[in-house]
RNA sequence: GGCUAGGUAGCUCAGCUGGUUAGAGCACGGCACUCAUAAUGCCGGGGUCGAGGGUUCGAGUCCCUCCCUAGCCA
C-alpha cells in the first residue's frame, strides 16, 4: 500500500548565501524523497525562502534596498544553490507571500478564538535614534558577571552566562550606537503550556530520536514558557490582523511557510489540501532539521498546528551539525564553504555521496575532512563502484554489444538482490551510512567476482567469447543493482547509466529482481571522474571568496534569524587571524589618477600614473573590463605603495590599486571621501 | 553555570540488551594481475576503546568522578 508523504528541509534565512550546513540537510532530505519516490510511495518535497524579522530589515537598509529587493535576490540566489546540488523541490515558495499571510492570518485566529492567545505588557531595550525596539543580539554591552566587553544581549560567550540586555553594562545599540533605553510595550503571547499534555503524549508516538526525546524532557522540566509571537513595528513580516502596528514574530510565520509553500503546490498540481492537513489524515508529514531548531519544531509547532485543529507531524528528524576538518565552520579560519564556491569548482554528486556516507539518522555532529573526502570518493565511487562497469563493458563491446541471455552464477546475483528490503529499512531510518557500508560490501565482492573469474584470459580465446560475454554480463548486473541501491545518493550517475543499460534500469527499486538479459546496450560512457585534491584545497584556500561572502549566520541549516546577527564579535588568536603588526606591514596610501590609458595588446589593463604626494608612480591595473580611462583622471583610489614592483610585458607597475569584487561581478574601485590629500597613509 | 550529545587504529567511522584473540573503509608495507579512470585482487603491520576509580566470573559496552569537543538554555 503505497505512502502519501510530505516532506520539508528548514527554510533558508534571506540574508545570506547557502553554505555546507544547508546543503548537508538539503541532500539528506533529498535522497530520502527520492527513495521514497523509487519506492513507488506518492512523496512531494516542499521548501521555502524564509523572509521575515528585523535582520532581513536592517540589512536592506544598509544594503540600500527594499526587503523585498534583498528577498528576491536571496531566493533566486537559494534556488540556484538547490538545484546545483541537484536538490528535487517539488516547490520551493517564499514566506512572504499570499498564501504565508492567509495561512499565518487563519491559523493565528483559530488561536485566538481558542483563547490560547494572550496579551501582557513587556519592558524591552529600545532604540530612541533608530525608533524601534531591539532583538537582545542587537545589543552589545560588558558583561555583567566576567566584564568581558562586547557581548550579545543575551549571554556571555566568555562565561556562558545568560541575562537579558538590560542587565548589560554600557549596553549600546548595535543599530545606531546609541544608548538603548527600557520601554514597554504589549506582546502577543501562545500559551504553550496549555498542551503539554498532548506534546507528551505526541512525542512518545512520533518516533523521535532518543536524543531529541531526551532534550524535550529537559524542556517539559523547566515548564513550558508562554511563547511571545508579536514584534512591534518596524518589523518586516505580517501584520497581526487584530492589532495594529504589531507584525508576527519571524518564528510564528516560518513553520507556517511549510503550509503555504504546499498549498501554492496545491494549486498548481490540483492537489486536496485538507487531505493533507486535517487532524486526522492518514498521510504523512516530515521534517528534516539542524538540532538547533529542535525547539520551535518539536514544540512550537505541533502545539500551534493541534491548536489550530489540523495534524501534526510525523517525523521530525533532527540532525547535526557539520564541521569541516574537525572545527566549526568559521570564515576566519576558511572552513566557511558557500554551496556556490563548492560547485564553481565540483561536481555535486561526490559531496553528496560524502554526506550519505555519513549520516546516521542521529543528532551527532558530522565532520567533512577534505582529506578523508577525496579518497572515499575516489575509491568508492570510481576504484570500487563504477570500476565494475567499466571493466566489464570492453567484453561486451567487443562481443558484439549486447548481454548474454543468462547469468553463469545466478546466486550471487541473489546475494546482491537479497538485501534489497535491509538497504531500504537503513534508508527509511535514514541510516544512509550503514546503506552505503552495506553497498560497498558487495561493490568490493562483485570485483573479486571479476577478479577471479578473469575474463580478459577467457576472452584471449576466440572460441571463448561468450563465456567473457556471460562473465561481463554478470558484473553489469551486479552493478546495476548496487546503482539501484544508490540511486537516491547519485542522481545523475543513474542517468548516464540508463542512457547506457535502458532507459528503464533504473525505474523502480523493486526491478532489480530481474536482471537485464539479451538486451543490446549502449556504448559506455565515464559514469564519473576523480576529484582532484587539488581541487578540494581551493575549497578553503580562498581568502578572497570567503571574504567576499555576505555576513551570515555561522553555523548549520538554519531559518534562525536570531544567529544572524551583525559583526561577530572579534575572538583573539584565531588561527586565519593576524594582529596589529602584520596589518602594519600592509603600506596603504590614497592616491590620484594623473593619466590613464588603455594598454596595447592587453584587454584587461589599464595604465595608471598616480600622485601619492610626495612622488607619482606607475601603476597597471586589471581593471579595464568596469572603467573606462576617462572616468579615473582626477579620482582617488586605495593602492598598496610598499608591494614589490613587478615586472610585465607592458612595463613595471609600481604598486597594486586596490578593488573589491566577486567572481562575475566586474570590479569596483575604492575610494575615500572628500577631504583626502594625496599620499595619506590608510591604517 | 544547568542540561544534552560525543570522545574506539594516522584519517573517517561500525561495535545491538556486558561474553571467546576489538572491526570496516581509506592511508601505509609486500605480492599478484593488466579487463578497468596508476583502477582491481591476495597477504600484512598498526589500537592500554579520553583519564581514574567501582560493580561483575567477565566491561569499549553498566555506575561514579574528572578532562576535552559540540550544541541548547525559548
Amino acid at each position: 500500500m503505497p505512502r502519501t508523504i510530505l516532506v520539508t528541509s528548514a527554510l533558508p534565512y534571506a540574508n545570506g548565501p547557502l553554505h555546507f550546513g544547508h546543503i548537508i540537510e538539503a541532500v539528506q532530505t533529498d535522497i530520502w524523497v527520492r527513495f521514497q519516490k523509487l519506492r513507488g510511495n506518492s512523496c512531494l518535497y516542499v521548501c521555502a525562502e524564509d523572509t521575515h524579522g528585523t535582520p532581513i530589515m536592517i540589512r536592506a537598509q544598509q544594503d540600500g534596498i527594499t526587503p523585498e529587493q534583498l528577498i528576491a535576490a536571496s531566493a533566486s540566489a537559494h534556488a540556484r544553490d538547490y538545484a546545483g546540488f541537484l536538490i528535487g523541490f517539488d516547490h520551493f515558495h517564499s514566506t512572504h507571500s499570499a498564501e504565508n499571510r492567509s495561512y499565518t492570518d487563519a491559523l493565528y485566529t483559530v488561536l485566538r478564538d481558542k483563547g490560547v492567545i494572550t496579551r501582557r505588557s513587556v519592558r524591552q531595550s529600545y532604540d530612541e535614534q533608530a525608533g524601534m525596539f531591539l532583538p537582545d543580539r542587537y545589543v552589545r554591552g560588558t558583561c555583567p558577571r566576567c566584564n568581558t566587553p562586547d557581548q550579545y544581549g543575551d549571554s556571555c560567550e566568555s562565561c556562558g552566562a545568560t541575562y537579558s540586555p538590560a542587565d548589560l553594562k554600557d549596553a549600546l545599540s548595535t543599530v545606531t550606537g546609541t544608548t538603548p533605553v527600557l520601554r514597554d510595550s504589549d506582546h502577543l503571547f501562545f500559551k504553550l503550556g496549555d498542551f503539554e499534555t498532548m506534546l507528551r503524549d505526541w512525542l512518545t508516538r512520533s518516533g523521535l530520536q532518543e536524543s531529541v526525546k531526551a532534550k524535550l524532557g529537559e524542556w517539559f522540566e523547566s515548564g513550558l514558557k508562554d511563547w511571545d509571537i508579536s514584534r512591534d513595528a518596524p518589523y518586516f513580516g505580517f501584520e497581526i490582523p487584530d492589532a495594529p502596528g504589531k507584525y508576527f514574530y519571524v518564528w510564528f510565520d516560518a513553520p507556517i511557510g511549510y503550509i503555504g509553500a504546499f498549498a501554492a503546490l496545491a494549486a498548481k498540481r490540483g492537489l486536496d489540501f485538507d487531505s493533507y492537513w486535517r487532524s486526522e489524515t492518514q498521510t504523512e508529514l516530515h521534517h528534516f532539521i539542524g538540532k538547533d531548531i529542535s525547539y520551535f519544531h518539536t514544540l512550537f509547532w505541533p502545539a500551534v498546528l493541534f491548536g489550530a485543529g489540523m495534524r501534526r507531524p510525523t517525523g521530525v528528524h533532527v540532525h547535526g551539525f557539520l564541521t569541516v576538518d574537525g572545527q566549526k565552520m568559521s570564515k576566519s579560519r576558511g572552513t566557511f564553504i558557500t554551496a556556490q564556491r563548492y560547485l564553481e569548482l565540483l561536481p555535486p554528486e561526490p559531496l553528496r555521496y560524502y554526506f550519505a556516507a555519513k549520516l546516521t539518522g542521529g543528532v551527532e555532529d558530522i565532520d567533512l575532512n577534505l582529506e578523508d573526502f577525496t579518497a572515499r570518493v575516489n575509491s568508492d565511487i570510481v576504484g570500487k563502484l563504477v570500476n565494475i562497469a567499466s571493466r566489464c563493458a570492453p567484453f561486451i563491446e567487443r562481443a558484439g554489444g549486447h548481454l548474454a541471455d543468462s547469468l553463469p552464477e545466478h546466486a550471487l546475483f541473489l546475494e546482491f538482490t537479497a538485501v534489497r528490503e535491509r538497504i531500504a529499512q537503513l534508508y527509511e531510518n535514514r541510516d544512509t551510512a550503514a546503506a552505503i557500508r552495506e553497498v560497498m560490501q558487495l561493490a568490493d565482492r562483485a570485483n573479486q567476482y571479476v577478479d577471479h573469474q578473469k575474463p580478459w584470459q577467457v576472452a584471449k580465446d576466440p572460441a571463448r567469447m561468450e563465456e567473457a560475454r556471460a562473465i561481463a554480463t554478470q558484473g553489469i548486473n551486479l552493478f546495476r543493482v548496487l546503482l539501484m541501491y544508490l540511486a537516491p545518493v547519485l542522481p545523475k550517475i543513474t542517468q548516464a547509466a540508463a542512457s547506457w543499460l535502458g532507459a528503464t534500469a533504473f525505474a523502480s527499486w523493486d526491478d532489480v529482481e530481474a536482471p537485464l538479459l539479451g538486451t543490446a546496450i549502449g556504448k559506455y560512457p565515464q559514469l564519473a571522474s576523480r576529484v582532484d585534491p587539488a581541487v578540494v584545497k581551493q575549497l578553503v584556500a580562498s581568502p578572497a571568496t570567503i571574504a567576499a561572502a555576505p555576513a551570515v549566520a555561522a553555523q548549520a541549516a538554519t531559518g534562525k534569524p536570531a544567529a544572524a546577527a551583525p559583526a561577530a564579535p572579534v575572538k583573539t588568536q584565531e588561527p586565519g587571524m593576524i594582529g596589529m603588526e602584520d596589518f602594519a606591514k600592509l603600506d596603504l596610501r590614497a592616491a590620484k589618477v594623473i593619466e590613464a590609458a588603455r594598454v596595447e595588446g592587453s584587454d584587461k589593463l589599464l595604465q595608471l600614473k598616480l600622485d601619492l604626494g610626495d612622488h607619482q608612480r606607475q601603476v597597471f591595473s586589471g581593471i579595464s573590463a568596469s572603467y573606462a580611462p576617462e572616468q579615473l583622471v582626477g579620482r582617488f583610489v586605495v593602492v598598496i605603495a610598499n608591494l614589490a614592483p613587478r615586472k610585465m610585458r607592458f612595463g613595471v607597475s609600481e604598486g597594486m590599486v586596490l578593488c573589491a569584487s566577486a567572481p562575475g561581478s566586474g570590479v569596483f574601485l575604492l575610494s575615500a571621501d572628500t577631504g583626502v590629500q594625496p599620499g595619506m597613509k590608510i591604517s
